[in-house]
This record gives C-alpha cells, sequence and structure tokens, in this order.
RNA sequence: GUGGCCGUAGCUCAGUUGGUUAGAGCGCCAGGUUGUGAUCCUGGAUGUCGGGGGUUCGAAUCCCCUCGGUCACCCCA
C-alpha cells in the first residue's frame, strides 16, 4: 500500500459510520425539539467579516488568539466562524424578521487551539437563540430546551448551573469590588490569573488553578451587585425552572468565556467527563450584542450545545447507541444480465434498504458480502431463477428455509418476510449494533 | 502557545544487549465446496518500521530534527 500523500491537518478528524449515523440523528433529535419549540433553522454562512467576531470579546482567546482570518481575493479580512451566535445576531440585524426571532442551527465551528480529548479545530455544535424578548420565561424555554435534549437522549449525568451576570451597568460596580479584592492580596493570585486580571477580571473567577481557589472562594459575589430588575428577572428563571422540574444549581462564580453576556447566564457540565472537557454546553443573554452588531437595541438569548463532547458523554454512560443504518436485503446475482440491477432498483425504490455485489463475483464471494453487510434477507439470481423468471430468497439471520418466488412476488414476498422479522427484533440485530457496542466501549 | 507519553500490515500489537529476507492475531482475497454466508482446513496479498538526517561493518532498536497522535496545562463546546 502506497502512504497516503496527505492526512487530515490537527484537530480535524474524518468521521465514519457509526458514528456519522450517531451525529446524524443526535442533531435530527435536537432538530425536533427545537421545532417543537416554536423554533426554525437557520443556516449562516461559515465565514463572515472578522468585525462580526470581535463582539465576543477581545479579550477572550477565542478572538484574540484562536480566530481562522484570512484575507481574501478582495481583500476581505475574513473569519472562520468560532461559533455561530455572533452570525444569528449579525443575520438579524441585515435581515430584521419579525420579533420575538426564535432560529436553531447545527454545524461546524473553527478555533485554533490545540487539539485534546473534546477539542477540535473543527467541532460540531447544536444551539438556538431567540432574539427580541427581554421577558425571563424565553430564558426559562431555552433552558428547558436544552435540558429536555439531554433527557431526550438518554444522557443523565449532566448538571446545570445557572447565573446572573446583572447588566451592562451593573458591571463596572462590580469589577472594581472584585480588582480591589485581587489586588489586596495579589502575591496570593497565580501568574496567569495575574495577567488575566489585568484584561477581564471577571474570568479569573474561572480558574480552575487549586492556588486561586482560596482567594475566588473570598471573592465578592457577582449577585450582590446587580439591578434590581436584573435580580427580578434571576428570580424568575429560577422559580421557572424549578415549576418545570429542571435542575439546577445556583453558581455565582460561572461566568462564561465569552463577552457579551448579560443577566442570565448557564453551563451544562457532564459527569461522565474529565474536569477539563466537561463543559458539554452553555449560554446566555446577550443584550448588547445586537445593537453593537448594529441591528439595535433587541435583546437576546441563546445556547449552543457542543455535538462532540455530548457524544463522548453519552459514551460514558452508554447512552444513544449509534441507529442501524446497514441494508435489508442483497441482491445477489451469478448471471451478470440486467436482473440484479433491475431487482435493486426495484426494491429500493419500494423504500427498502438495498445492496448487492459488483465485479462479477462469485457466488461464495457475493453470499459472503450479503452476510457481513448485515442484510436481513437475501434475494438470489442464479441460472435457474433466471430462466423461470423466479426468485430465491434466503434468510440470513437464524430461521427459515430459503424459498423460490416468482418474479413478480418478489416484493411481496421480501416485505412479508421483514414484517415477520422486525417482529421479532431480529431486523435491526446486526453487525452494526455489535461495531456500536465496540465503539462505545473503546 | 507550554510540557509528558506514543508512532511497526487495513486494525490490535510482538520484535531479545543494534545482527540474515521484520512477525502474530484479527480482517481481506482465493481454494477445499460445478450456484449458498456466519464454523473448520489450506494457500495468498499488503509494510520506504511516520518522515529526514546522523552514529555504526550493520538501525524498527541509539542520537538529533521534523511531522502526526494522545494526555495535561491554558482555553473552551
Amino acid at each position: 500500500m502506497a502512504r497516503p500523500t496527505f492526512q487530515a491537518l490537527p484537530g480535524t478528524r474524518d468521521l465514519f459510520s457509526p458514528d456519522t449515523d450517531r451525529m446524524r440523528e443526535l442533531v435530527s433529535v435536537f432538530a425536533e425539539q427545537a421545532a417543537t419549540a416554536g423554533f426554525a433553522l437557520v443556516v449562516p454562512p461559515m465565514f463572515e467579516d472578522v468585525g462580526v467576531f470581535r463582539r465576543l470579546g477581545e479579550a477572550s482567546d477565542v478572538v484574540s488568539k484562536e480566530l481562522y482570518d484570512f484575507h481574501d481575493k478582495g481583500g476581505r479580512h475574513i473569519a472562520l466562524r468560532p461559533e455561530q451566535t455572533a452570525s444569528v445576531c449579525r443575520m438579524f440585524a441585515e435581515n430584521r424578521p419579525l420579533v420575538p426571532w426564535k432560529a436553531w442551527y447545527a454545524g461546524p465551528n473553527f478555533r485554533h487551539d490545540k487539539p485534546q480529548k473534546g477539542r477540535y479545530r473543527q467541532f460540531d455544535q447544536v444551539g438556538a437563540e431567540v432574539i427580541g424578548s427581554h421577558d425571563p420565561d424565553v430564558d426559562i424555554e431555552l433552558i428547558a430546551l436544552a435540558a429536555r435534549f439531554y433527557a431526550r437522549i438518554g444522557l443523565h449525568r449532566v448538571r446545570l448551573m445557572v447565573n446572573s451576570l446583572g447588566d451592562a451597568a451593573d458591571r463596572p460596580r462590580y469589577l472594581s469590588a472584585l480588582r480591589a479584592h485581587f489586588e489586596a492580596d495579589l502575591d496570593a493570585l497565580s501568574e496567569q490569573s495575574r495577567a488575566t486580571l489585568l484584561v477581564n477580571p471577571l474570568r479569573v473567577l474561572d480558574s480552575k488553578r487549586p492556588g486561586d481557589a482560596a482567594l475566588i472562594e473570598a471573592a465578592p459575589v457577582l449577585l450582590d451587585y446587580i439591578s434590581d430588575e436584573a435580580a427580578a428577572a434571576f428570580a424568575r428563571v429560577q422559580a421557572g425552572l424549578a415549576a418545570l422540574d429542571v435542575d439546577f444549581d445556583v453558581s455565582p462564580r460561572l461566568v462564561r468565556g465569552l463577552d457579551y453576556y448579560t443577566r442570565t447566564t448557564f453551563e451544562f457540565a457532564a459527569d461522565g467527563l474529565d474536569a477539563a472537557q466537561n463543559a458539554v454546553g452553555g449560554g446566555g443573554r446577550y443584550d448588547g450584542l445586537i445593537a453593537d452588531l448594529g441591528g439595535g437595541e433587541e435583546p437576546g438569548v441563546g445556547f449552543a450545545l457542543g455535538v462532540d463532547r455530548t457524544l463522548l458523554a453519552c459514551d460514558a454512560e452508554e447512552a444513544f447507541p449509534a441507529p442501524s443504518t446497514g441494508v435489508q436485503v442483497w441482491v445477489i446475482d451469478t448471471v451478470g444480465a440486467l436482473d440484479g440491477l433491475q431487482i435493486a432498483d426495484e426494491i429500493r425504490r419500494a423504500g427498502v434498504r438495498c445492496d448487492r455485489s459488483f465485479d462479477g463475483r462469485s457466488m461464495k464471494a457475493q453470499m459472503k458480502a450479503a452476510d457481513r453487510s448485515g442484510a436481513t434477507l437475501a434475494v438470489i439470481i442464479g441460472a435457474d431463477e433466471a430462466s423461470n423468471a423466479t426468485a430465491s430468497i434466503r434468510p440470513l439471520r437464524g430461521g427459515g428455509d430459503q424459498y423460490q418466488v416468482p418474479r413478480a412476488d418478489l416484493l411481496s414476498a421480501l416485505r412479508a418476510t421483514l414484517g415477520a422479522d422486525a417482529d421479532h427484533g431480529s431486523a435491526i440485530s446486526s453487525p452494526t449494533s455489535t461495531t456500536t457496542r465496540e465503539t462505545l466501549e473503546s
């Protein structure tokens, strides 16, 4: 075998079945949940003017270090999207749909950081945003949507943390208190945190360095500094989540990585994952972001869930196995006329998943391929069948004898046999599910 | 961006203090079986030992560089 000339770039992956089946199923479950809650799909471009993303926070690594940016042939300064909220807000500002505007999305994002487990340079997210309402009930419904989604895919060991960052006007008072607190005991702070303190004091609270823990523990609490209105909204959010039986913890030190958040913020952590990548999703309000993008004073709130990490968390709980996507019928043709071609087409048009061998292989080889495919039935066209216009149907999974039917009755015979097998559950017990198990355990 | 560990067949791996033509299992292909898979038996194909350079009579093995993977820090989904 020749050595491949190229390989996938760092942080990018080639995904195959059954991982791809699982991913598609996950997105399709999310799509269904979102539609049920009145959200419509949007597809923003994968790249934008770099300015669209600058609003995420000049002090954040996502913008300052990890942007995939370049100049296009027209001299425009462009960046691959590191997330989709900013693009959705730009879409809103540009197209001005009726408010409240409820949009969901799914797709890849790009960040140039060093890959490790659960962290890729191209990674998928699903998410939902609501633009144009201040009502904290919207926050509640969004959080519930995410929580219900996790439950729906069978992921149970997920903790929801909520906090309120207050309004933009509350921020300076808190920041100065926070800064004063840390500066009073600067020596106790790690070097990295001291650097963070200069650019964004809020994110010092996010430090996981053990040495910083005590000082962070003693830091002023953001919730004590927020306006009465923001506090009332946060109280409503908590009451609403409780009313919906959505479990949560208030985490006064939860600050999110992107700078645009105001008021409600939340994060989902999967206990099945290591702390380094246990954040499987999160979001919050961003009441100033749309105005920053020239869209007027419209409030917004939303969340995004990491598809890869969610699936990783599912692995840890052995939840959400890959759906079976194998074929049901394999057509075996040893004659080499047009029968195999026509029969496969006929079966497919009837909506039955079907495949066949090529290259005129021996019957033995074709049978082997049929077995390997996981198909429930083989349809055999040999010399006999070709000469008397019949087809043989051979069950491949356990019971039943091979039998011949007139060619005209083939479809109904297949349907009858497949239906009977499905009742016994054998139609889905294919090698595909074995592979899935192995994947989950590895 | 920083650091630890790791790169041998499609996959999982073995390979002694450097020593002939680099191995095993699984998988794949063919035959045993003149139409019939999953079992069994027999045979077969596939490796610039990640890449480059160096040390040596001789390197998968030692050294340097590099590329990639992985994990942690950092950051975050």
